[in-house]
DNA sequence: TTGAAAGCGCTAACAG
DNA sequence: CTGTTAGCGCTTTCAA
C-alpha cells in the first residue's frame, strides 16, 4: 500500500538514492558502470518502481504539464485541437490538462487561477471573448508560456487558420457560381476568427463590386444559425446565399430553408466554414473551408515548447471544399419568387 | 519571479507557517483569533500567495486529481460524458484529467503508468475492450478508485444507461409500426453496452416470436455502420429496417442506404443508439434512444467521491425517441423489390 | 564513478 | 490559540 521510493530502490540496488535519481534522469552519459546501472534497472524493475511526479516536481519547480484551455470540448472542432496539443506533448512526455471554459468568460478566468495553483508549464489557450489580462498576467510572470490557437489576441504569439484567404475563396467560388445577393451569418464580432472570416469575404466581394444583401452577427452555435438564418430569408425574398462563419451555423441556416419550406440549394445556397465532421453527415452536403484543427493543435503545441519570442502568429493554409449546397447557378437571379416566401 | 511561499506570508503577518497552514485548509474552526486570521488574509492577498500544489500533494499524499480515461474525447457522447465528470469534480475543487485512449487498448495501457505516476485520488473509466487488470489493480491496491462509466467490467463499481430497457422499448416501437423483417447491426460483441443493446433488442422481438433476418458486429463507427449496411441491403432484399447499435453507426447505414438508391424510410427504416448531436443534424430524423451522456458522468464522478463499497452498478433510464426515419408501415410486408437492389 | 547532505514548500503532530 | 519540528520523495551540488 505505501509508495515504494528511491530509497528501497537504492538498498536493494546497493546504491544511493542519488545513483537511482541519476539513472532515472538519464544523467549517466558515459561516466556509470553499466553493470551499476543494470542493478539499478533490475531492482526497479522487481519493485515496480514508479517515481512520484509530486516530488519531482517540487524539486525541479517544473511540472510537466501543458494546460488546454478551450471554450467547449463537446465542439468537434476544440476536441480536434486538443487532440493535437495532447499528441505533440506525449511525444515530448508531457501531460496535458484539458480546461474547458464552457463558452463562459468568467469560467475561464476561475481557470487562471487554478492553473497557477496547479504550476503548469505552459498554457494552449483559446480565449472566449477578450481574456482576463490581469490573471493571465500573474502566469507569464511567473514564466509560464502562453500560446493563442484559431484566435488572435495582441501580445500573445498565436497559431490560427488563414481565415481571410478561406473567405476570399469561397467568396470567388460563390462569383464565379454565380451567386449575386448573398447575406453573410457572423460569428461574434469581438473573436477574430470571426472577424477575418467576415472581413476577408466582404473584401473579396467588394473586388467584384458587390456589397452582401445583409451581415449579421450570430454565436457559433446551431441555433443562432437558425434563428439568423430565418430572419434574413424572410426579410430578404431575394437572397441567393447565405455563408455562415461556421459550419454549425451553416447547418442551423439548412434546418431553417427547410423549416420554411424553401429548397436548398434549388433556391437558396448555403456555405459554411472548419469542414468538422457533422457537416460531412448532413445533406446536401455542405461546401465549407477546411480549416485543420488537429494541425493548428500541433503547431500551437511547438510553438510552446520552442517558445521563441516570436510574438507573431504563425498562420496555416486552409482549403475550400466545394459540396453540393452551392452549385452553379442558371442565368435566373430573381431569387426566390415572392409567393414562396412562407416566412 | 521566484515563487511566493507561505513562509514570507508567515513573516508579513507576523505568525509562523503552521497558522498561515491552518488558515489555508479552514483548520481554524473557533480556535483562532480572528484578528490573526485577518492579518493572515491579508499578507496573502498582498503578496498575491498562491499555495503551490506540488507540496501539499507531497505532503498530503493526495493530489486532487481525477482522471478520466476515455476512448475517444472527440466522439460526442464522450465529451459530453467527460463534462459531466468534470462539472462535478470541479463543484468539489478537484482537477481532472482527460486521457484520450484513442481506441487503442495498448495507448489505454499506457495510461494506467501515467495515471500511477501523475498519482491521480480517482479514475472514471470508459475501456476501450477488455482492461489490463495487472495495471489497473496496481492503482487500485494504492487506494485509487475507480468507477466504470457506460460499461459494465466485473468487480468495478458502474454506472450506465438502461441499454436493454432500451433496446426493448425500440423493438415494441418498430413492431407496433408494422417492422417485422429486421436486421441489427451491433457494436463490438466484447462491449457490454453493445450487447446489453443487442440482447434487449433480440428478446423483446423474441417475445413477438420474430427472430432478426441478420445480426452483425461492428465497431460503432461510422465507417463500420456503412459497410454493414451494404452487406445487409444486398444479401437480404426483403429487410425492412436496419438497427443500429449506436447513431453513429446507423448514420452510416443511413448513407449506404443512399449510395445504393434505397429510400429511407420509403424501402428501409432506420433506428440508431444515443442520440447525440450529429443524429439531429441528419434527415431523415433519426429514431434513437436517448442516453444521459452527461448524467452518467456526473453520476459516475458522485460515486467516486462516495466511494461506498458498492460494486454494484447503478443504471440510468433511457428514452425512445421516435423520429421520422421508421414510419408506420403500410400493410405491405413484401420488402423491396428485387429490382431496386442495386448492390 | 558514486555517496552524503541539504533542501524544494507544505502540513501535521506535539508542545506550550 | 500558536509555534517548533520533522519530514513527504526527489534532485543536485559538493566531496570523495
Amino acid at each position: 500500500m505505501g509508495r515504494v521510493t528511491i530509497r528501497e530502490v537504492a538498498a536493494l540496488a546497493g546504491v544511493s538514492p542519488s545513483t537511482v535519481s541519476r539513472v532515472l534522469n538519464g544523467k549517466d552519459a558515459g561516466h556509470m558502470r553499466p553493470e551499476t546501472k543494470e542493478r539499478v534497472l533490475a531492482a526497479i524493475r522487481t519493485l515496480d518502481y514508479t517515481p512520484a511526479k509530486a516530488a519531482r516536481t517540487l524539486r525541479k519547480k517544473k511540472t510537466g504539464v501543458i494546460a488546454i484551455l478551450i471554450p467547449d470540448i463537446s465542439n468537434p472542432f476544440f476536441s480536434l485541437l486538443a487532440r493535437g496539443v495532447a499528441a505533440v506533448a506525449f511525444e515530448r512526455g508531457l501531460s496535458t490538462l484539458i480546461c474547458d471554459s464552457d463558452n463562459s468568460v468568467e469560467k475561464e478566468t476561475q481557470y487562471w487561477d487554478i492553473l497557477l495553483a496547479e504550476g503548469v508549464d505552459g498554457v494552449v489557450f483559446v480565449p472566449v471573448g477578450r481574456p482576463n489580462e490581469a490573471k493571465v498576467t500573474r502566469l507569464r510572470r511567473r514564466g509560464v508560456r502562453i500560446v493563442v490557437a484559431d484566435r488572435r489576441v495582441d501580445g500573445y504569439p498565436a497559431v490560427e487558420a488563414d481565415n481571410q484567404a478561406g473567405s476570399a475563396a469561397l467568396a470567388v467560388h460563390l462569383l464565379s457560381a454565380g451567386y449575386r445577393r448573398i447575406a453573410y451569418l457572423a460569428g461574434p464580432a469581438e473573436v477574430s476568427t470571426a472577424a477575418d472570416r467576415l472581413e476577408g469575404f466582404v473584401v473579396a466581394l467588394r473586388v467584384a463590386n458587390i456589397e452582401p444583401v445583409a451581415v449579421l452577427h450570430g454565436d457559433f452555435t446551431y441555433q443562432s444559425g437558425y434563428d439568423l438564418a430565418r430572419r434574413v430569408l424572410s426579410r430578404h425574398p431575394e437572397v441567393e446565399a447565405l455563408v455562415a462563419g461556421n459550419d454549425l451555423m451553416a447547418i442551423g441556416a439548412l434546418r431553417a430553408a427547410e423549416d420554411m419550406g424553401i429548397s436548398v440549394p434549388g433556391e437558396v445556397g448555403i456555405a459554411g466554414f472548419d469542414h468538422v465532421l457533422p457537416a460531412d453527415l448532413v445533406r446536401p452536403r455542405l461546401t465549407t473551408v477546411a480549416v485543420p484543427a488537429y494541425e493548428i493543435g500541433k503547431e500551437a503545441m511547438r510553438q510552446l515548447l520552442e517558445g521563441g519570442e516570436a510574438v507573431e502568429g504563425r498562420v496555416l493554409p486552409v482549403e475550400l471544399i466545394v459540396g453540393e449546397s452551392t452549385p452553379r447557378r442558371g442565368g435566373d437571379s430573381s431569387g426566390r419568387t415572392p409567393t414562396s416566401d412562407k416566412s
